[in-house]
RNA sequence: GCCCCUGUAGCUCAGUGGAUCAGAGCAGCGGCCUCCGGAGCCGUGUGCGCGAGUUCGAGUCUCGCCAGGGGUACCA
């Protein structure tokens, strides 16, 4: 159990038998919370319980703190109770219980961290999904940053994870991406057929009609345009979905599955779903349309699901994006039986947030079951110019480019770091130079440091071997041991919030303590009479080594024994 | 017009569901290498866009305003 419940189980039993004992009226049990205080000085832990707390029990907020301090039951854990004005109860740590840590976070080992959820949940973080239709930008690595970061700490907080991209493969997109190979492979055939208007203009495009051209030959002339239109795209897709998975695994993101958007249309879950809405009287025709009739439901306006045939003639084209979405959130609450699907979406996106929902809720399923994480947009400068990104000119800078210029672990390092919430600006000329003075390295170096001990120990033939940790006594030492315990509470408030943010910060903090314990405690001494306490110091750096890897493994980030 | 996000130190940003909130990193300045990695440590800071409101108490909640970004298609 978390520390931090533990002590609110005591607050809690402090109430009681402050009743009991007639230091405090009765009244209702309210919710008890703990909270970590602003400063040292308030110790580890208190509660503002008492200010609450005021009306209900007839009394001044000080005067109960009071009372709950003088009742808090004996705890090993707790060194210290103390009510302060206005109306707050502090605990601090007991020393002894401090030191004892460490051999309980040696033996937890890489599991350091996790949690026990009160339920396992069945958990799908669908993210990046972005358009196969050419390379991954900058934008899309945050998206695969958040999300495979929120899934590995929701993997800590004890949830059954399932990672998915969500290929864009039916929208007419396909058909202007094909239409863009076929004139590139045209032209490598020597045929004067133009790029359309609005087609990809990136080199990759020309790359794969040549490609094409050399393997087929002119087997696609030769059929009809259509058809090789729709076939050439075909093959794009496929060769670019192949090469996203390569540039992801560059940054470490792995998927479970890859799912297909043509498939949900194909394999009637979308049709299953449309006749859920029909029953309800929810879908109309109108100009050849079918219609999703959101306005009924309070939205802003009605939404097209499948496009008139007039408008568009290829099959594949019709249904909208939010057809698909409909189809899908009921392939992954429905079909699937997930007790959360996760969307890690752009903020281009957050207009489909309150569709999505109310869908959702017209097929019959808790829209608390779907949590969207709108990120916002990364702006790409060059020495403070804002670098254009658009991928039907190809004028972008690439994952790939990125994860090349500053390397694959300040890149995710830099992505997660600023919450979701704000726009990340991103100068690649001070990305470039930053990466050697870039927190990351600072958090790997700590672990690397440590690395470096245990190394130096073990060629000076000292192990941690029946170290004792009740030696653990000075105040760097405490105070390292303190961080190291705020690791499973970062987890919960991340995994909670789904807010992966909290992690790189907290890295930061623990490395600066460590540094900081670095520079006052010598770890292996070359001093005799220092044996006993080296050996428990080197139980200390071992178990803060194990909390800044577990800290940079959750973040996609290696932890490297030199740097 | 309407909707979403943001505005905190020179710069980039943290700050849980109000109280014991003003913080970190970088940049700058000044110190610290005679046993473990100086990619480090220690010191140095008159800043919460503006104005009201709610409250015992507001970067934090409410409203308005200003500024920046995004959205508002039979595009995805």
């Amino acid at each position: 159990m978390l520390i931090k419940n533990q002590l609110a189980e005591l607050v809690k039993q402090a109430i009681a038998r402050a009743q009991t004992a007639g230091a405090l009226p009765a009244f209702p049990a309210p919710a008890v919370f703990v909270e970590r205080p602003q400063k040292k000085e308030w110790g580890d832990f208190s509660t503002a319980l008492p200010l609450k707390l005021a009306r209900a029990a007839q009394r001044a907020p000080l005067q109960i703190a009071q009372a709950l301090a003088a009742h808090v039951p004996p705890d090993d854990a707790v060194g210290r109770v103390e009510a302060r004005a206005p109306g707050f109860v502090n605990f601090t740590l007991s020393d002894a219980w401090l030191a004892r840590q460490v051999d309980a976070i040696l033996a937890e080992g890489a599991r350091f961290g996790n949690l026990q959820p009160e339920r396992r949940l069945k958990i799908q973080v669908e993210h990046v999904s972005v358009n196969p239709t050419g390379p991954m930008h900058v934008g899309s690595g945050r998206n695969g940053a958040i999300g495979d970061t929120l899934a590995n700490i929701l993997q800590a907080a004890g949830h059954d994870v399932q990672r998915e991209f969500y290929i864009n493969d039916n929208g007419s997109q396909v058909r202007h991406f094909g239409e863009s190979i076929f004139a590139r492979y045209a032209q490598a055939l020597g045929r004067d057929e133009k790029l359309p208007a609005d087609g990809y203009q990136g080199g990759y495009v020309v790359e794969m009609g040549k490609h094409w051209a050399q393997q087929h030959g002119d087997r696609f002339l030769k059929m009809s345009r259509d058809q090789a239109v729709r076939e050439l795209g075909r093959l794009g897709i496929d060769v670019v979905v192949a090469s996203l998975r390569e540039t992801l695994l560059r940054m470490n993101v792995r998927f479970d599955t890859w799912l297909s958007e043509r498939s949900l249309h194909e394999d009637g879950t979308f049709a299953q779903a449309l006749k859920i809405l029909q029953d309800q009287g929810l879908v109309f025709e109108k100009d050849g349309a079918t219609w999703f009739a959101a306005q009924a439901l309070g939205e802003a306006k009605d939404e097209v699901l499948i496009r008139s045939p007039q408008v568009i003639a290829e099959p594949d084209e019709r249904p909208t994006y939010l057809a698909s979405d409909i189809a899908y959130v009921w392939n992954k609450l429905a079909l699937r039986e997930f007790d959360r699907a996760i969307y890690v979406w752009g903020a281009d996106h957050h207009g489909d947030v309150a569709r999505l929902l109310a869908a959702t809720r017209v097929l019959g399923l808790d829209e608390k079951r779907v949590r969207i994480v709108i990120y916002q947009f990364v702006t790409l400068r060059r020495g403070g110019e804002a670098v254009r990104m658009s991928k039907r000119t190809g004028e972008f800078v690439t994952l790939d480019e990125l994860i090349e210029e500053v390397g694959p672990d300040a890149v995710r390092f830099m992505l997660i770091t600023q919450s979701a919430n704000s726009t990340l600006d991103f100068d690649l000329d001070v990305a470039v130079k930053q990466s050697e003075e870039n927190p990351v390295y600072y958090v790997q170096y700590a672990h690397a440091r440590i690395a470096s001990i245990l190394k130096k120990a073990a060629e000076s033939g000292v192990s941690s071997a029946g170290g004792d940790v009740a030696l653990l006594t000075h105040p760097a030492e405490l105070e390292l041991i303190r961080a190291m315990l705020r690791l499973p509470e970062i987890i919960e408030l991340a995994a909670t919030k789904l807010e992966p943010h909290h992690l790189p910060h907290y890295g930061i903090e623990l490395a600066g303590i460590f540094h900081s314990f670095y520079k006052q405690c010598r770890v292996v001494s070359s001093d005799p009479a220092d044996a006993a306490l080296t050996r428990a110091r080197l139980k200390l750096v071992a178990a803060a080594q194990h909390t800044l890897a577990r800290t940079l493994n959750l973040m996609g980030v290696r932890a490297p024994e030199t740097m």
